[in-house]
DNA sequence: CTAAAACCTGACTAATTGGTCAACTGTTTT
DNA sequence: AAAACAGTTGACCAATTAGTCAGGTTTTAG
C-alpha cells in the first residue's frame, strides 16, 4: 500500500490519507511527471498548461507548483527521465563483437523502447524537431560521445571485412529512425491499419520486418 | 518589380509603395505563409503567436490578421500548402513498373523533397506527433488510398517473385521514416557531424548510403 | 503530547496574447 | 474627378494562464 500505483492511470482520484510523506513525496511526483509527459506531448510546451498537468495528475494546481518550481523546471525533469531510458537502451559494442549478433540485439531494443514508452519518444521528437533548445548539453556530450565510439567499432569492422557499411553515422540514423518511428507516428501508422492502437501482433510484425530488412541492407546475412 | 521577391528572405523591410492590389495580395500571403510555417515548427501551434509570425513577415500584427482570420484559419492554410508539396511528390507505380527502379526513384525523391523544404517536414511532423488533430481527413482519405494502391502492386510484385517485401506497409513506413527523418532531425544530425548546416556533399552521402540500403533490404540489386 | 516540519490548496495577481475596430492611405473603376 | 474598394495600422479589450501566498491540515520527531 506504499508505492502501489505509481505507473498506474492516473485517473485515480482516491487520495489515500495515511502514507509516509517519503512515500507521498514518491508517489505524487511520478503522478504529475506522467501527466506532465502527456500534456507536453499534445499540446507541446507552451501549449499544455499547469492546469490541465494538475487535471491529469488529480491534484490541485497549487500543489504541483509545489513540487516543481516553475513550468520549465518541470519539463526539464520530464526531458531528464527520458534522457536516462536513453542511456539503459545502451547495447554494449566492440570490436569483438559480433556485428550481427549487436546490430539486432540493437534494433530489437530500440523498437521494444519505443512500443513501450511511445509518450517518451514523441516528447523527444517534438523537442529536437524544434530545435532541441534544451538538449543542447546533452547531444553535444553524452550522445556524440556515444555516437563516435560506435562509429569506431564500426569502422574497425568494415576494415576487417566483418561489415559493408561505410558510414556508421549513416546507419545509426536509420536505426533510430526506422525503430523510433512506431512510436512517433503511432497515429498516422495505426490510421492506416484502421485501428486505434498497437496489437502485439502488430509489433512482432515491425519487428519482424525490420531486423531481416536492415540486416540485409548491412550485408549480414 | 511585380512578383519578385515571392520567397527571399523575409527580412526584407522595402515596401514598394506601388503595386498592384492583386500582387500586394499574393505577395504579402505568401511572405505570412512563410513566417508561420517557421514559426509554428519553432514554436509549435500553441507556442507560436501571430506578434511574432507578424514581425518575422516584416509586418503590423493586424495585418496579418487582414490576410487570414485568425490563427487556426492561417495554421490550416500551412498545413495546406504541405499537403499540396506532399501529393506532388509521388511516383508513379503500376504492376508493370520495374521495383528496383521505381522504389529507387520514390527515395530520391522524398530525400530531395526532405534537403529542400524541411520546415514542411517538421511541421508536418509535429503535427503528427501530437495526434494529427488538423489532418484526419487528409490521412484516412488521399493518404489511405494512395497507400491501399500501393500496398496492392507491391503484393502483385511479390506474388510474381519480383520483390521479396510481403508486408508494404512496412516498407512504406521504412522509406518515409528514413528520408524524412534528414529534414526532421537536422539539428541533430548537423550536431553530431559537427556542423552546423547540411552541405551539398552530406545530402549526397545520405543519398548514397539509403538508396542501395534500401534496395538490398529489399532483395533487390 | 507538543512543537516543528512537511504538505495542501483556494483565491488572487500580473503578464501575455488572439482578436477587433475605427480611422487612414492608396488603388481601381466609372 | 470622385466614388467605391482594397489595403494598412495603432490602440484597445477580453480571455487565458504561470506563478504567488497565506492560512490550513497532516505527519514526524523529541
Amino acid at each position: 500500500m506504499t508505492k502501489d500505483n505509481q505507473k498506474e492511470d492516473t485517473l485515480t482520484t482516491d487520495a489515500p490519507s495515511h502514507r509516509s510523506q517519503q512515500a507521498t513525496r514518491a508517489h505524487n511526483q511520478s503522478l504529475i511527471l506522467a501527466a506532465a509527459e502527456e500534456e507536453f506531448v499534445l499540446q507541446s510546451y507552451r501549449g499544455a498548461t499547469m492546469q490541465g498537468i494538475a487535471d491529469r495528475a488529480g491534484l490541485p494546481k497549487a500543489n504541483v507548483h509545489y513540487y516543481f518550481k516553475n513550468k520549465k523546471n518541470l519539463y526539464m525533469a520530464v526531458l531528464r527521465s527520458i534522457i536516462q531510458e536513453w542511456n539503459e537502451g545502451l547495447v554494449t559494442m566492440t570490436v569483438e563483437s559480433d556485428p550481427k549478433t549487436v546490430i539486432e540485439k540493437f534494433v530489437r531494443t530500440k523498437l521494444q523502447q519505443a512500443f513501450a514508452n511511445p509518450s517518451r519518444h514523441k516528447l523527444f521528437a517534438i523537442e529536437v524537431i524544434g530545435g532541441a533548445p534544451h538538449l543542447h548539453e546533452f547531444m553535444s556530450t553524452t550522445m556524440k560521445d556515444w555516437v563516435n565510439d560506435k562509429a569506431q567499432v564500426m569502422k574497425e569492422w568494415h576494415k576487417q571485412g566483418k561489415i559493408g557499411i561505410t558510414d556508421p553515422l549513416q546507419l545509426l540514423i536509420l536505426i533510430w529512425a526506422t525503430t523510433q518511428r512506431y512510436a512517433e507516428f503511432e497515429i498516422e501508422i495505426v490510421g492506416l491499419m484502421d485501428k486505434t492502437a498497437y496489437d502485439a501482433e502488430d509489433k512482432a510484425r515491425a519487428e519482424a520486418f525490420l531486423v531481416p530488412f536492415i540486416l540485409r541492407g548491412c550485408g549480414l546475412e
